[in-house]
DNA sequence: CTGAAAGCGCTTACAG
DNA sequence: CTGAAAGCGCTTACAG
């Protein structure tokens, strides 16, 4: 073991543990697996020569054996760049780097752009390197998902998956989409607002269906007409807010509301309004959703539609570590939260 | 090797492959690991066989016999959170896993921001489960980077470390920041600009240090006087370049330029003016530092200055594995480029 | 409850 | 150039 430029020490094994105790190298493997099977007398000398050798597992023979690495994928599969300009990206890879850190589970940091990338990625993965994937696709188009279940590699998507892997069982965790969007033109609603526009995320991506039917329900709940003209569909990037609002504006520049399927796009939202002379909240209020970092960074900050990214990711890594202990797959959703800042 | 829920089928051995190729498993190892000692027949056999069982190497058996991991942590230490907030932070870390998978090498991804955290990362390498690591963390007060070096650990940092590991000799990648300030300030100059202020970074960064210096340095290169009243400090944080703008205007009310050290704190500025009153650049020419995907975001378009992130990540890369190789620690300093867009 | 032994899949001197 | 053999550090039935 001993390598490295500046050499580090040669490591020390299980057998020096298992002489500094005085029992066999069996019984070290026992307390170092949960203790089954050992007296209280050998689990004490075991624990005792552990810590004065400062002997640390190597997982490289544990994984040998065992044929799991005790390791997860992080797999990013990002058809746009703009993927990683949305704070939400950050949110989800550093909360899941900890929910996994604090199982002793080092995240393995992948993305698949490229077709080359995809493949190379899954080959990786089907050799064992990983013992799961969390999966982070934006677009339904995406096929890694169906391709890492016919490998049968463990799988939590985030988000409910819309394409082939929607019939298929698959496990994913996702925010209550269609009913944080009912909140939120419910609240619009309720503040006064009668023509209440959209912008929409696409439609291939279970966010730009489902905030859109939330939409929609309550509408016609609160006994208004869907007008089309209301309704516009942007990519989830800031300059798309900034088209659909324009769009908005031109179409029906007597809304008076603004529901938008994400913060980011809802900067561009407010950035159209600001040139074209319209106060937010006073004159059109504004909706976004997801409350990334970006909401209270905007002008004025913004009311939003809170995403659970804590628990999400949180439940994605449980979700994973039981699948990969054999459960079955489960999906998981969970409710969102109205935060009111000062755009509406 | 079979495991998982839907039980992967069993891996295909080296065994498997010499006997497919009529070769001894000693051979088949050869070739896998640089084709040294070996017949073009062997070799040729060998690859067909290869090829039509698909097989792997299993690292962890490799592993476990050359000591190495073949595989690298990026770790941030984070005592922001706002660090993740940094689309800078992103760019990084993307391109170094792109620079690394490049290679075949996984990234695993660390994040120390507390003291239990950094033990237990600690741990994690010193026990040789990565081969080296590409430490990215903003302060100098930061321990890791000596607690690493001490522990022999191959490091390379991004950007120049300014604490005790300054006076070790430690490799790091860092963007010329004292030229990009010099570039910039001079730039302003020649746009007849004569009231030239500027928003450092916090004085334990070295962007915060250098660039404050390029700043000082060529405000007397052209003959201006260095006003102190010209001069405030932010954390990096757009928030911080809104107070930072805020205190520049009361005490320099003529100021014509402001030369800010990131560009999220020069969007903080442009808030600031808008606000004012101030037209950028008719009145005030804003200039950042990054150009990371804030600028082209920002109003108006942030003339700033590039650091070039894909060759930051490649050659922290390229170093930190000709460190893991067993070469000295080497210093590398990229030059910048002026980014010109509507700000100035 | 515990030790002795086999074996995970690979690399690497060592003879030829 | 190539095969046989030892061994990396661990886990896991198998006897006791």
């Amino acid at each position: 073991m001993a390598h490295g430029p500046e050499g580090r020490r040669r490591s020390v094994t299980i057998h020096d543990v298992a002489r500094e105790a005085g029992v066999s190298r069996g019984t070290v493997s026992r307390v170092l697996n949960g203790g089954h099977y050992v007296s209280p007398a050998a689990q004490a000398a075991v624990d005792a020569a552990i810590r004065r050798t400062g002997y640390v597992v190597n997982r490289h023979a544990r994984s040998l054996i065992t044929g799991r690495s005790d390791s997860v994928a992080f797999l990013l599969t990002e058809p746009q760049e703009r993927f990683f300009e949305d704070p939400n990206f950050n949110v989800l890879l550093r909360s899941c780097t900890q929910a996994l850190a604090d199982r002793d589970i080092p995240l393995i940091l992948m993305i698949a752009g490229t077709e080359g990338e995809r493949r190379r990625n899954l080959r990786y993965i089907q050799a064992g390197h990983v013992d799961g994937v969390l999966l982070v696709s934006s677009h339904s188009g995406d096929p890694m998902a169906d391709l890492l279940r016919e490998a049968g590699v463990p799988v939590v998507a985030c988000g409910k998956p819309l394409g082939t892997a929607a019939r298929a069982k698959v496990s994913y965790v996702a925010a209550d989409d269609r009913d944080g969007a009912r909140e939120m033109v419910r609240y619009l609603y309720a503040s006064g607002r009668r023509r209440i526009a959209t912008v929409a995320g696409p439609a291939d991506t279970p966010g730009g269906v489902e905030r859109l039917a939330g939409y929609r329900e309550t509408l016609t709940e609160c006994g208004l007409p869907v007008d089309e003209a209301l309704v516009a569909v942007g990519d989830y990037s800031r300059a798309s807010g900034e088209a659909a609002a324009e769009l908005l504006l031109e179409r029906a520049p007597d809304l008076d509301a603004v529901f938008v399927a994400s913060d980011l796009m809802a900067q561009g939202v407010l950035d159209v309004l600001a040139r074209a002379g319209r106060r937010v909240p006073e004159d059109v209020a504004v909706g976004g959703f997801d409350d990334s970092p970006a909401a209270p960074a905007s002008r004025p900050p913004l009311t939003t539609i809170r995403q659970p990214w804590d628990r999400i990711s949180a439940e994605m890594v449980r979700v994973l570590l039981a699948r990969i202990a054999g459960e079955d797959p489960a999906a998981v959703i969970l409710p969102t939260e109205l935060v009111r800042r000062e755009s509406a």
